[in-house]
DNA sequence: AGGTATTGTTCCATTATTTGGAACTGAATT
DNA sequence: AATTCAGTTCCAAATAATGGAACAATACCT
C-alpha cells in the first residue's frame, strides 16, 4: 500500500539534525537561531533575556540584534524589548499564496469539508514538525494565522504520524531521537518506543487517527500524502471534538480521507509533470 | 486635529530608505536581498534565473542559497527550482498571533464590522509600504492569507494616506522620493504633488477616502492610528465595492471608523502604560 | 541625594567567514 | 562525439563577524 516504506531512500536529507546541533550555516544560522528565540518567546524580550538564552558576548549579541531589526525581521520597541518584525508577514503570505502544494491540494480540501462538516487540515512534515498549511473549516469565519503556518510536534498528530509512516525505517528512528516526548494529555505517545508500533500499524493500514493524543476532546483521521521525489511529506485531516466524532464515525471518514490524499498527490503528479 | 504633524520628529528612522539603497548589514543584508527575490517572483526560480537578477558570482551565489535552504527560508526542489520556504510560515504565525496591536485592536474591528456590514481592516505602515495586520470580513470565511500580511503600496489605499498624513512634511517628502507611482486606475495619484496636496487635507480632516484608487470598483474610508512613541504609523478603514458604497454613505461612516481610530489608540495606551 | 548595580552601547585588533575567479562535473542538444 | 549550458566545488584574498573591555545611561538601594 505504501511502497516508499521499503525502499531505501537517498534524496533523504542526510542529517540526523537534532535540531540543537550546531548548524553550518555560519552567520545566517546564528541569526537565526536569535530569530528563534524572539518568535517562540511568549512575550517580547528585553535585551539581558536574550543575552542569558543566547549566551553571547554583549557586543556580538547587539549587532546581531541590530542586524536583525534593520531588515525588519525583528522590531524594537521604545522600551527596549525586541518582538517579531512585520515583514516576516510578508514574506510568508507571499509564500503561502504561491505555494504549488496548497494550491493543488485547495478544491479537494474543499470537497471533503462540505462531504464531511468538519474542520479539514492540510500539513507537510518539516525537520520534526507538521507545519500546516491550510485549513478549511465549517461554520465561523477563521481566525486563519492561529492555526496556518503554526508548527504542531508530529508524534502526537493525525498528519504527523501519517507522514513519519512514510519514512524509511532507519530516517524515522533517526528522527524521532531528536524529538522529547512531551506529554499533552493522557492518551500521548510517551516514548519513542509506543509509537514506533503504531506507526509501523498506520503504514499497513494507510490511514492514522489522532485520539485526543495532542488536545484532550480533539480527534481526527488523517491520511498520508507524499511527492513522488519525496520533497516533502504530509497529509490531509478531517478534525473536530471527540463528542461530535465518535471513533466509529471517524472509522467510516477514512476512505473519504484517503480518497482526497490520492486525488491531490494525483493533482501533483499532473501538475508537476511525470518526470519527478 | 492631528498635532503630530507638525512638531519635528527625531524619533523618526533616520535614513529616507529609497529601498533600492545598498544596505549595512552585511551579510544578511545580501541574503534578504536573495530571499525578496525569490519571494517575489511569480513562480519558482531556476538557479540561472537568480544568477542573472541578483548580478552575484556562480559560486558565491550558490553558497548562499543553499545556506537559506538548509535554514528552511527556501525550499529547492527536485528540478532545482528555488521557492520560498515553509519555515517562514512558522515564523508569521508566531509574529502575528503574539501582536500586541493586533490584539487590541481586533475587539473593536470586529465592532465597526458589525455596524457596518463591510470588510474591515487593520494596517500599519512599514517602509513605504502598508502591511495589513487584521481583517474582519462580513460574509464567506476569509482566506486569510491572500490579504493578511500583504504589502500594499501607501499612496493609494486608504490606509496608506492615513497613515502618510501623520508623517512630518519632511519625511514624508523623504518617504515619497522612493516611491513609484503606479498607476493602478484611472484615480490613481500618479505624482507627489497631487498626492501631498491631498495628504495635507487628510491631516486636516482625520480621515482619507480611497477612490478606487487602488483597484477599480472598490473604494474606503480609513482613519489614522499612531502610537505616542510613533514606533508605528497606520490606519483601520471600512472597503467595500463602489456599488454599494456611494461617496456619501463612506461619508457617514467617517465617524464611526474614527471613533474605533480612537478606541485602539486608547487600548495602547493603557496596555502599554502612560509612559511610552 | 549619593552610591552601586544593572542594563544597554560603542570601539577595534583578532579571528573566522565570505568572496569570486577558475576549474570541474554532468546533463541536454546538435 | 562534440558543444553548449547548468550546476557544483575549491581555495587564496578580501571582508565581515567576534568578543573583550571601556563607556554611557538608567534603575535600585540606603
Amino acid at each position: 500500500m505504501l511502497p516508499f516504506l521499503s525502499r531505501a531512500d537517498e534524496t533523504m536529507n542526510a542529517n540526523g539534525d537534532g535540531m540543537a546541533q550546531a548548524r553550518e550555516t555560519g552567520t545566517l544560522g546564528k541569526l537565526m537561531v536569535l530569530l528563534d528565540l524572539v518568535t517562540h518567546a511568549d512575550a517580547p524580550l528585553r535585551f539581558t533575556d536574550i543575552l542569558s538564552l543566547a549566551g553571547q558576548p554583549r557586543g556580538t549579541l547587539h549587532r546581531q540584534l541590530s542586524h536583525l531589526v534593520e531588515e525588519g525581521l525583528l522590531e524594537f520597541d521604545g522600551d527596549g524589548r525586541y518582538a517579531p518584525g512585520l515583514r516576516l508577514l510578508d514574506f510568508a503570505a507571499r509564500s503561502w499564496a504561491r505555494n504549488e502544494f496548497r494550491l493543488i491540494a485547495e478544491p479537494h480540501l474543499v470537497d471533503l469539508q462540505q462531504a464531511t462538516g468538519e474542520t479539514v487540515h492540510l500539513g507537510v512534515l518539516r525537520g520534526q514538525s507538521i507545519i500546516y498549511l491550510d485549513k478549511v473549516e465549517g461554520r465561523q469565519p477563521v481566525r486563519m494565522y492561529s492555526q496556518i503556518g503554526n508548527a504542531s510536534p508530529c508524534y502526537c498528530t493525525g498528519v504527523g504520524k501519517a507522514a513519519l509512516s512514510l519514512l524509511p525505517a532507519e530516517s524515522l528512528v533517526d528522527l524521532l531521537a531528536g524529538v522529547n516526548f512531551t506529554r499533552f494529555t493522557a492518551a500521548t505517545h510517551a516514548s519513542p518506543a509506543s509509537l514506533l508500533a503504531e506507526i509501523r500499524e498506520i503504514a499497513d493500514q494507510g490511514y492514522a487517527f489522532d485520539r485526543e493524543e495532542h488536545e484532550a476532546g480533539i480527534r481526527c483521521v488523517a491520511a498520508p500524502i507524499w511527492s513522488d521525489d519525496r520533497t516533502f511529506l504530509g497529509g490531509v485531516s478531517i478534525t473536530g471534538p471527540a463528542y461530535r466524532l465518535s471513533m466509529e464515525l471517524l472509522a467510516q471518514w477514512v476512505v473519504p480521507v484517503q480518497r482526497a490524499a490520492g486525488r491531490i498527490m494525483e493533482g501533483m503528479r499532473i501538475r508537476l509533470g511525470p518526470r519527478r
